[in-house]
DNA sequence: GCAACTCATCAAATTATGTTGATCTAAACA
DNA sequence: TGTTTAGATCAACATAATTTGATGAGTTGC
């Protein structure tokens, strides 16, 4: 698979990462999809809190959302993490063909 | 290669590489080993910002750095990143076997 | 010793992020 | 229609990260 983040996607996606409350709500998503109210159960913080991480994370694809009813249902894309596999891979080979050391 | 690095540290890896001065950092570093100064004048920013940006680096493990003489030279250390990617493939497998949608 | 140079560190100022509580919209249901 | 619920958004506040300019410690060469 080939490597279609720019820097900035990247980056936005590395910062996204960053952040353990949103790790929590990742994780707590790898159990499957739900709705805004089951998060903010599961996680115990507070309803706007919550909307904002999940926000952060649909804005740089982490997570997709489904409207049913009165209820919004987020899940995770797991594409969006391979995607930042790749321009980091991408990013390591840049960084090992790395001239030798100065002799100085 | 197994992974070895705690939630935390991949924290700390996530956010130092998300920021886009520390990129330039690890770009410039990718033509090989420099020493400070030279660093300062390649990336034309000022002495302690990038003595800032080299410690979140070097704090990280993505960076390593050696003594000689007056001179401080920083070299990247790649399997730093290699053991975010690995720390990132666990948790996208971790998130790829998400239960089915719900049916409600 | 003294002056010039490299680089780290510190405190203060600035900027970016995250949190809280309130408000708003839309859907559901009586 | 009126009320309740789900969830987004907003403004105010709190906290964390970054930048700046100054200072200090170690090194080199005079």
């Amino acid at each position: 698979m080939q490597n279609t983040l720019t820097t900035e996607q990247s980056r936005q996606t590395l910062k996204a990462l960053a952040d353990p409350t949103r790790l929590d709500v990742i994780h707590a998503l790898a159990e499957g999809e739900r709705c805004v109210c089951d998060l903010t159960a599961d996680l115990g913080i507070t309803q706007s809190r919550l909307s904002f991480h999940l926000r952060v994370l649909r804005n740089c694809g982490l997570l997709a959302d489904r409207q049913s009813g009165r209820w919004t249902y987020y899940r995770l894309q797991p594409d969006a993490l391979s995607a930042l596999e790749d321009w980091l891979a991408a990013l390591r080979q840049h960084c090992s063909r790395s001239a030798p050391l100065c002799s100085d």
